[in-house]
DNA sequence: AAAAACATACCAACTAGTCGGTATATTATT
DNA sequence: AATAATATACCGACTAGTTGGTATGTTTTT
């Protein structure tokens, strides 16, 4: 992705972007924080916001995620992981935001699924099962995009949610 | 990733690396293979072939990548995962190699659970749990990678080992 | 001696970023 | 209200440096 590149797709031109950006870099971290705000702007309207409980909101919550990332847009990929994987050897700053925002999602989670216990009544260990879900996550969508199957993805997140359902409903 | 990176880390100059690779992309090629066999070479004499059925040699299987993938080498990535990611807008044919690797994986591990299934004669979804591990491994990778913490890889993948065999050996 | 394994010098294409300049909008002054 | 001063948005040619790759040697091995 040269500046070049980004310029034609935004039909501008070089001194256009730089007059906008003061570095390749500047937009880098612009696009990250962009990437993130739409995600929370997306939820902020999601139906999991009403769910009545904790176990609830993580299943409607679950519900909600799965059916999302069947769009193409973010099939395409989580900008948190290119960012960790292209980065971590080459731009310590940027690297070092993508972390940041994989650390405060997890730590959000995190406390959804402290709740979620509590509430269950279930002994669950909370980081794990976050963890989990960020890696299931993750990892679905890099084997969605290598197999080109969106529903790849959407297999290991059901099977997740059953299993995390299970553990804080059954038995 | 510069070929004159590539030639100062392997102590020789760049006329003696197209001496043997034709191109960057075949030193990509030769990796990518490279990766692969060393992974299949490690588990050749891994203590888990010797598993007496399926069910354990999942189980086994489990406990070794979970202590393979916490040194340092391992921790790095997942030659599959980076590939997909910063590969598949720009070098098709590494991209499909990679994507190949990941289609051959897949069909093994599938096949050890359906074998794992049928002994112990529970019902399983066995590609979405096939699907949940790789996702899992490649998702933790980049999450123990972010925060450079190894055990977010082991914390995930034993909570998923825990849950399959609560699966086949449980209730 | 011949082939393989290197090294050196170089190139054409590409890259991020710069710079002088233009057009338009906003504000300040008369 | 008209003019001057200034700020904003943008352009496109240019540069210094980097990149994968090549052409032509030199050394080492067989």
């Amino acid at each position: 992705m040269t500046v070049d590149a980004v310029c034609q797709s935004a039909g501008i031109t070089k001194g256009g972007f730089f007059h906008h950006f003061p570095s390749k870099d500047a937009l880098g971290e612009a696009a990250l924080n962009r990437f993130w705000q739409d995600a929370a702007d997306r939820e902020v309207h999601a139906p999991f916001n009403k769910a009545p409980d904790p176990v609830s909101w993580l299943e409607e919550y679950l519900d909600y995620v799965i059916e999302a990332y069947q769009s193409p847009e973010l099939q395409r990929g989580c900008m948190l992981a290119i960012f960790t994987i292209e980065l971590a050897d080459s731009h310590e700053t940027l690297f070092a935001s993508a972390a940041q925002h994989f650390a405060n999602w997890r730590d959000t989670l995190s406390k959804r699924f402290r709740e979620a216990a509590e509430h269950s009544g279930k002994q669950l260990d909370t980081d794990a099962w976050t963890e989990l879900y960020i890696s299931t996550l993750e990892g679905g969508l890099v084997l969605s995009k290598s197999s080109n199957d969106p529903l790849a993805l959407k297999r290991a997140l059901n099977l997740y949610k059953s299993l995390l359902m299970q553990t804080l409903k059954g038995k």
